[in-house]
DNA sequence: CCAGACGTTGTT
DNA sequence: GTCTGG
DNA sequence: CCAGACGTTGTT
DNA sequence: GTCTGG
């Protein structure tokens, strides 16, 4: 997946799967997300309060880096890997995470340039991108909540943009996946490739290509 | 045993 | 945190 | 991901 | 070109 994905709608439908006692107050859309901006996760939150929405900011850093501005900060995590790769392994195992978006962008590379195209849901329905989240706070400072979005390979409708794609998972996966009890197994199974006919293409006009372009003129399509 | 290191993905 | 090296 | 910036030596 | 910032 890119650097960049659409969280057009605060997802209500998808948070109203779980029963949260409380709400951020300021999730407004947001149409051009990049690293570092805050995106809202749907988690099992720390020190064992259960589920919530928590804000975060994307792009992973482990507790137990020395310097959370030194290194990188992924914005994405292989499946494949992400169980045993060192970075991610221990939130892989216990801070997993549901980030909502009505969709995201790639770039299509062509002999004329680059195209963004945005990929939204056939359906209409928010998506839930499979994530891993954690939280810096060495010092008992002000903790730095972050997250990560896992990859899959790309299917049929993504794939002439990029061969790798964001897990998106299924509406009956969102319990099992937040749920630290699930069998590892289990958990890894969940992350697949979505069916083509999931997600519908739009080629875009180039609005969406700075981010300081973030309104809704960002979805504008290709004249 | 302790000390110390350890972070990514996806480009071309 | 976990793993490696000494 | 894309957009945009990106300058030195030698001095105190 | 490479790196940073958004």
């Amino acid at each position: 997946m890119c650097g960049r994905y659409l969280f057009q709608t605060p997802a209500e439908e998808l948070i109203g799967e779980f029963d949260l006692a409380s709400l951020p107050d300021d999730l407004s859309p947001q149409y051009n997300v990049a690293p570092s901006h805050l995106v809202a996760v749907v988690g099992n939150k720390p020190h064992g309060l259960g589920r919530g929405l928590v804000r975060m900011r994307w792009g992973f850093v482990p507790r137990w880096a020395t310097d959370p501005n030194a290194g990188p900060r992924p914005i994405n995590a292989k499946s494949e890997t992400a169980a045993t790769n060192p970075a991610f392994r221990d939130s892989f195992h216990t801070r997993r995470c549901l980030i909502p978006a009505t969709g995201f962008y790639e770039w299509h590379t062509t002999p004329a340039g680059k195209v963004p195209q945005l990929f939204r849901p056939t359906a209409g329905t928010p998506l839930a991108f499979a994530g891993l989240w954690d939280v810096w706070n060495p010092n008992g400072e002000s903790p730095l909540f972050t997250c990560t979005i896992l990859t899959v390979p790309a299917n049929g409708t993504t794939a002439f943009c990029h061969h790798r794609m964001p897990a998106i998972l299924p509406r009956g996966d969102y319990a099992a996946w937040l749920d630290a009890k699930t069998p590892l197994a289990e958990v890894q199974a969940l992350l697949r490739t979505s069916p083509d006919d999931l997600l519908t293409a739009t080629a875009l006009s180039g609005t969406v290509n700075s981010v300081r372009n973030a309104g809704p003129d960002c979805l504008t399509p290709a004249a």
